[in-house]
DNA sequence: TATTTTTCTAAATCGTCATTCAATGTAGCA
DNA sequence: TGCTACATTGAATGACGATTTAGAAAAATA
């Protein structure tokens, strides 16, 4: 009773890493159990022993990158201090002004992760789940920052909802390299977006607020 | 010369529209030759006759279904007299305040269209092109309004890249029927949106005269 | 060490499609 | 009317891939 639940802790892992990297590359669809066995260095028949079947490998590959993510993202957030710099690093988390590989290859699943929800109710359930949770975190750093001032007033939910919303369409864009929008427009646009609603100074980290009524002071900026 | 010709057009939309009723169903993986086919009455055998394969009638029937959206959509606005009444039409058409079907059913298709996008070259032509005209119907409505007179001054491009990513973001939460996110919210935070950004006032909705320096009034939203 | 349980795999199964084929019907036309 | 080309289909054909199966290997247990 001491090793086997850790290698089949480390089986199940190991395939659902293997699992995502190929949903990644070849999309949920053409993902066949042979591509996950091969890339995990093992038989299909073993995938199918350790998840019972293509779908519930599908799904708990997905369920298992959300939480990768998620989690990371929490531990990162929660070692900041300051709301302001807190809602900027979250804002680079998901849009990143540069391109990195991992972020991709989430938005990349989250794609996959939409499309499926629009059929399959566990999925859906899923990806709601997620989304309430982003959005928690998205307003809970604006409570924090309006207890302490950093923040203008502004409904948070209604904020989390908002900002949430353009940064799933923004990264989107960058995400297929769309010529006019690159990362560094998108993080840009959010952060604007976000100082804007809740009158704060992005600047460097940190930095002071702008309490009340900043209305659109620069209106007509990018080339 | 002049029977057949009609025919083929006849034969081809009929399969088109049964393919994109089933895609909007099913799913771009999990419409199969024969699902088209009985939809549109006809034997498989037929659908690859005029289609010559699978993967070239999924492709022509997104096309088809981003046509018959734009076209529409472009039919519409052209009617419309005024910059501010044909932005607020547009913003309509995206993100209507109540469900329509017909809305739901592009939404479906876009996001399918997306995560094929990731991977098929063709679709991600297609979903370039298709962003591409959607952004510049925005821009040039924005241009007008700032010659009449109607909208602040604001780069065309950088307000219609940032309004189509609100957009899509926001829909896709209404499209899942997320609870904290119906199609009035939506509507209602693209119109606040493009208000602010160009100064303009929307009118029938919440009257909101959102000119200048107007922080925000009403805070907690949402019912 | 012998026995039992768990892990793992190679080699069948078995269905499900896309695609192809062979044949039949049909419309225009000489 | 008979001829020709196109339209249409029912019935193959063939792949491909998810499960299953039958047992071998390895680990735990006694």
């Amino acid at each position: 009773m001491s090793a086997r639940p850790k290698l089949t802790q480390k089986r199940r892992t190991q395939m659902l890493e293997a699992a995502v990297e190929v949903i990644g590359e070849r999309g949920l669809c053409d993902t066949r159990i042979a591509d996950v066995a091969e890339r995990a260095g093992l038989s299909p028949a073993l995938v199918v022993y350790y998840f019972g079947s293509r779908e519930a490998l599908l799904t708990e590959a997905l369920a298992y990158a959300e939480d990768l993510f998620y989690i990371e993202a929490f531990r990162e957030l929660t070692g900041i201090e300051g709301a302001s710099g807190r809602l900027v690093r979250l804002i680079e988390l998901a849009c990143p002004p540069v391109v990195r590989r991992e972020t991709d290859e989430y938005w990349t699943l989250w794609v996959e992760l939409w499309s499926r929800a629009l059929r399959n109710e566990e999925a859906a359930r899923r990806r709601e789940a997620l989304e309430r949770r982003w959005r928690n975190t998205i307003a809970e750093v604006v409570r924090e920052g309006q207890r302490s001032g950093e923040f203008g007033p502004y409904d948070p939910e209604r904020f989390a909802t908002y900002l949430s919303a353009l940064m799933d369409g923004l990264a989107l864009q960058a995400l297929f390299r769309d010529p006019a929008v690159d990362g560094r427009l998108v993080n840009e646009m959010c952060m604007d977006a976000a100082a804007r609603e809740l009158g704060f100074d992005p600047g460097a980290p940190g930095q002071r607020s702008n309490k009340k009524g900043a209305g659109q002071q620069e209106l007509a900026a990018e080339g």
